[in-house]
RNA sequence: GUUCCCAUCGUCUAGCGGUUAGGACAUCGCCCUUUCAAGGCGGCAACACGGGUUCGAGUCCCGUUGGGAACGCCA
């Protein structure tokens, strides 16, 4: 009786995996694949597992084990053990594979990386897919050149073909001549990844593997090898892969980053995986999805089959969103080291202070959290001026009609009061009604005094927050900038 | 090369035999406005091609083209 096509599929209790290789960050790819896996286990109250294969021991490092957690962390995509590392279960892995050549179902090879190359140029040279031939499949064993370790390899069938039912591709059918005798055990004796995969996933219980469809032919051949174990097989669920602008699977070559990268890009893990999970996936004309919506809306079976390509400028959009409604204090936090370190602090005493009051208006008008704390750093620390910056320096026109501009303002801030921050900006716009000037280019050098940017939030909001001592000296300072370089 | 998968605006997608082919991002206008954003309104923009099936096809079938993936003692 196959899971596959099984009858009890209501009571039983979803478990799924996410199993990266610890051979660098956790990419983008990888993470969606983790948040598919996470969503459905939520689901379908199910449980969420990690296992680390790091089997291959020449690449897989602790520090992209770190990554990996801190990334996962990083969005929420909580796992429900302790994590399985794949490599410590080797003794098991091999166990199996022993089982096998027992009970006839797997045999020793001795073929060597020369004879396996020449069987693959060989093959390819008469149209057949690039494979191992069988060579030692039926060979008597005693046969075995002396000396030579050999491999496990696992008895495929060789004709018919195998059909198999896929949550996300639907029924796939494959020759079976296109399985050849897949290595299980290495001359070394530790386990590959088919094996490992499948006796893990096993022994963990999984009931559902959702995984990138570069996997969709392994299905085959795991499937084989659950069916010599005896084992029943999980429901399979193959997503398809993100690629890069090119079309093709995203790869560094991209600039396919790791998650941590886009956390210090200033992303919101919201934003991030509300953008991930519209990849491949849809709910109506729904776009801004909460996890928890998700949740309740997210099945592996609405999946569609075909490649999305990661737009930058989408999970920017959906970033500028997510920043937009962002509790103050949260922000805060997030671009407070950051601030810190650009100011004394003193400086970070009154600056803190300032940008919880005026994040409102900070985060509006941001992006990103690098934006974000960018643009607050003014509150925190006083402009500096440089006559490189034409921004700042501007046209002699611009800076004689600034420095009356300047002037003007310094007298009207000194006769009001700045209690409420409606007095001021009625003061100053009276006062460009009664002269016939234009607000916005009145406030403009003000507007650079202040937070020597051209852009920044409403500034009677600005000038309330630094205060009327401040503002008074930020102009003055200004002032005298330009002055000098009228001289 | 072999096998498998895919194909709706530039991008992500809705569509599950009858739609003026919808939404979102991007882009371009206009409005609002102290700047910039945000917001509002509008424009441009798609069913790869060819055959069938059907009264009727983006939707079903076949083929073509184009793209992708897999073919390791990597995972």
């Amino acid at each position: 009786m196959g899971r596959l096509w099984g009858v009890d599929r209501v009571s039983m209790t979803v478990v799924v995996r996410f199993a990266p290789s610890p051979t660098g960050f956790l990419h983008i790819g990888g993470a969606r694949t983790a948040l598919f896996n996470w969503l459905y286990a939520r689901h379908m109250g199910g449980k969420f597992l990690l296992r680390i294969e790091d089997t291959d021991r020449e690449r897989s490092t602790q520090q992209a084990i770190d990554a990996i957690f801190q990334s996962l962390e990083w969005l929420g995509l909580t796992w429900d053990a302790e994590p399985v590392f794949q490599f410590a279960r080797a003794p098991r892995h091999a166990e199996v594979a022993h089982q096998l050549v027992k009970e006839g179902k797997a045999y020793y090879c001795y073929c060597s990386a020369e004879e396996l190359e020449t069987m693959r140029q060989e093959a390819a040279a008469k149209g057949l897919p690039p494979r191992y031939n069988g060579f030692w499949r039926d060979r008597d064993p005693s046969l075995a050149p002396k000396g030579v370790k050999p491999v496990v390899r696992f008895r495929a069938p060789q004709s018919g073909t195998t059909v198999l039912d896929d949550c996300v591709q639907g029924r796939v059918e494959i020759p079976n001549e296109q399985l050849d005798d897949m290595i299980l055990l290495r001359a070394d004796g530790t386990p590959t990844y088919m094996l490992s995969v499948v006796v893990d996933d096993h022994d963990m219980g999984i009931t559902h593997v959702i995984r990138g469809d570069d996997h969709l032919t392994n299905m085959f051949r795991q499937y084989h090898l659950y069916k010599a174990c005896g084992w029943e097989t999980p429901t399979f669920a193959h997503i398809p892969l993100i690629h890069g602008p090119d079309r093709a699977k995203l790869s560094k070559r991209h600039g396919a980053l790791g998650a941590e990268q886009y956390q210090a890009m200033g992303f919101l893990p919201e934003a991030m995986l509300n953008y991930l999970m519209r990849l491949g996936w849809a709910h109506g004309d729904d776009e801004v999805i909460s996890m928890k919506q998700a949740t309740e809306w997210f099945d592996i079976h609405d999946v569609g089959r075909s490649p999305a390509r990661f737009d930058m400028a989408k999970l920017t959009h959906l970033n500028a969103l997510y920043l937009r409604q962002a509790d103050p204090e949260r922000l805060l936090k997030d671009i407070e080291p950051y601030l810190k370190q650009q100011a004394t602090e003193e400086e970070w005493g009154v600056g803190r202070l300032r940008i919880l009051k005026g994040m409102r208006g900070l985060q509006e008008r941001a992006k990103t959290l690098v934006e974000l704390r960018e643009h607050a750093l003014f509150y925190v620390k006083r402009p500096e001026f440089s006559a490189d910056n034409a921004d700042q320096a501007g046209t002699a026109v611009f800076r004689s009609e600034a420095l009356m501009s300047l002037k003007e303002l310094m007298n009207l801030i000194e006769k009001t009061p700045f209690i409420e921050p409606g007095s001021l900006e009625g003061t100053l716009r009276d006062f460009c009604r009664q002269t016939s000037k234009k607000l916005g280019a009145f406030l403009a050098p003000a507007r650079l005094a202040l937070t020597g940017a051209t852009v920044s939030p409403s500034l009677f909001e600005v000038m309330i927050l630094l205060g009327r001592t401040e503002t008074l000296e930020r102009l003055a300072l200004y002032q005298d900038f330009l002055l000098s370089l009228t001289n």
